[in-house]
RNA sequence: GGCGGUGUAGCUCAGCAGGUUAGAGCAUACGGCUCAUAUCCGUAAUGUCCGGGGUUCAAGUCCCUGCACCGCCA
């Protein structure tokens, strides 16, 4: 009978981020307009999210992460119409659907915000006011062309020959309406300056150019509310009005922290989530986080956010997912298939940060059998097999040494860990723990347990203490993955006897893992006796 | 039209403060092992480093130019 209690004795479970108190980490993903279901493209920024956030959790740091879903606005109201329910059923239906697939996807977030919530309602009231009366929104008119579609004020000079909308290609339409607008010109000067003096604003890079270049342009006051539809909030006083849908869907942030408690003077961490927020984006919607959101900002007496991450598309088979061309890759299909982590592991080491990805399922499983199942599933399994082969699932204590030059590996990795991460830089991560899986498999073949005598003392000590080696880089593996597959992560632990690194109270920040690991290893456990296969390989049909 | 970027092995990309035989992963071929998910490990092959010109003792790596593709703005 082998011993079902983990081997945690001697582990700090307690926050141990060195140098007291804790840091604070706010992440953000954009909040999904509801006008239809989810596609990989909103899995995609969810992961990067979900898995920056589980690190920072991991590495002791106090989190707040936030998503949710964009209601208003005239997309909805017409999808509604057309289906013959209220914009708020369509809201009520779909927002469950993005919540099915971050419940699927083991979505770590701290609250799903709707832009229907009675909070934020009433936070973008609180703001519109506020603004009113410090004049930075003025009420006014606009006379120009419109595109009732994209929501959007159009130049003349933008159209295209036909009179089209330069994004959508409908027909733009001459209007002259009544409109409260945002005065960016004010603040022109000052979002140059910040972006100069803070490298870290956007990234990646080439980003940051395309921002500066389209301020340096000149800006116009945003017109922020809109007098031909209704689903949205309307403004204070003036119920004519709805506020322009992207002025409600950025302020989601500041309700996610609880900014109406903060205004209560009853927040203190508001200001210390938000000094630290990082905003992931998708690069079509980067100019409203880097231009009009830190002038809402600066309007409001805060600081720009800290980092604003613009990501790619990703593309199916090289071209653009549209609903028209029927290429839409429906995220919850490949989960039921092949399970969140897989999904996750692709979707975050197959592209570089801010550049474009191809989704091509082939590719996929390629990926999938190549680096999972083969690299890091038949490392486990082949672990596991030995340990109980020819040690009973013994795993010795500090009377048998470990293999130093191995771990040093893992622990390299582990040092620089975090440096990485605030690099966003996913794909070289995993690069890494992959090529120390590599370097295990290898390991494991140079040295060659299966050919060692159990009978002859000095050649079992060596026996154990390859299989001790490999257990304890597994172990490192096991928390160097966690944030991208934490499902694995935790499965992994669990072969190994070991608790799970999502368990509430527990960190340890990658620098501390080697004194963890040595304390753990320290006594003789046990690993368990059944394993199951951590990634079964895909065999094509047909 | 303006500004910016990219073009390197079959595929995805790294390399670029200029310097010995141009790299990685995947895919391919061959060899080794058998603990393991027909898995793992090793070896090998393949490139007019987009075309053209120039600077230099020396250029994927710098400059000019042409072509192709992409991004932002108009």
């Amino acid at each position: 009978m082998k011993n079902n209690n983990y081997n945690n004795g001697t582990v700090n479970f307690g926050g141990n981020k060195s140098g007291g108190g804790k840091g604070y980490f706010y992440v953000t993903t954009p909040i999904y307009y509801v006008n239809d279901k989810p596609h990989v493209g909103h899995a995609y920024s969810t992961v990067i999210a979900d898995s920056i956030a589980r690190f920072k959790r991991l590495s002791g740091y106090n989190v707040f992460f936030l998503t949710g879903t964009d209601e208003h606005g005239l997309k909805v109201e017409k999808e509604a119409n057309s289906r013959g329910i209220t914009p708020k059923e369509l809201a009520d239906s779909v927002h469950i659907k993005f919540k099915e697939l971050f419940a699927e996807l083991n979505i770590s977030y701290d609250r799903f915000i709707r832009t229907t919530d009675a909070d934020h309602v009433k936070t973008v009231r609180i703001v519109f006011e506020k603004l009113l009366e410090n004049g930075d929104i003025y009420l006014s008119e606009y006379e120009g062309w419109y595109c009732t579609n994209c929501e959007t004020f159009l130049t003349e000079k933008s159209l295209t020959e036909g009179g089209g909308c330069p994004q959508c290609g409908r027909q733009a339409s001459k209007v002259k309406e009544e409109s409260y607008f945002l005065k960016l010109d004010k603040y022109e000067k000052k979002l140059l300056d910040y972006i100069e003096n803070n490298p870290d604003f956007i990234k990646p890079e080439f980003r940051k150019n395309e921002v500066l270049s389209f301020i340096n342009e000149g800006l116009k006051n945003l017109s922020i509310s809109r007098t031909s539809f209704k689903w949205g909030i309307q403004v204070p006083g003036n119920e004519k009005h709805v506020i322009y849908v992207w002025f409600d869907a950025l302020l989601n942030y500041l309700t996610g922290l609880g900014y109406e408690d903060f205004l209560d003077g009853q927040n203190q961490d508001f200001y210390r989530f938000f000094k630290s927020v990082n905003h992931i984006v998708g690069k079509d919607i980067l100019k409203f986080h880097a231009v009009y959101w830190p002038i809402m900002l600066f309007a409001l007496g805060l600081e720009p956010p800290k980092t604003i991450i613009a990501h790619g598309w990703w593309l199916m088979d090289g071209k653009k997912m549209s609903k028209s061309l029927g290429n839409v890759v429906d995220p919850v299909s490949l989960i039921k298939k092949f399970g969140p982590d897989a999904l996750r592991f692709y979707l975050l080491s197959e592209i570089t940060l801010g550049l474009d990805g191809d989704f091509n399922i082939d590719n996929f499983v390629a990926r999938y059998n190549s680096a999972l199942a083969n690299d890091l599933g038949n490392l486990v399994s082949r672990t596991a097999a030995m340990l109980n082969k020819y040690t009973a699932g013994k795993i010795p204590g500090c009377g048998v040494l470990e293999d130093v030059a191995v771990l040093k590996t893992a622990y390299d990795i582990l040092n620089g860990l975090s440096g990485r991460y605030d690099d966003y830089d996913f794909a070289k991560i995993l690069e890494d723990i992959f090529r120390f899986i590599n370097i295990l498999n290898k390991y494991i073949n140079d040295s060659a347990p299966w050919k060692l005598n159990i009978e002859d003392p000095e050649e079992k000590i060596n026996l154990l203490k390859i299989l001790k080696t490999v257990a304890m880089s597994i172990y490192c593996v096991s928390y160097m993955i966690y944030p991208f597959m934490p499902e694995t992560s935790n499965k992994i632990n669990n072969i190994l006897n070991i608790k799970p690194f999502n368990l509430p109270g527990f960190s340890a920040r990658p620098e501390d893992m080697k004194d963890n690991c040595e304390k753990l290893f320290k006594d003789e456990f046990c690993i368990i006796e059944k394993t199951e296969m951590l990634f079964p390989r895909i065999k094509l049909e047909e």
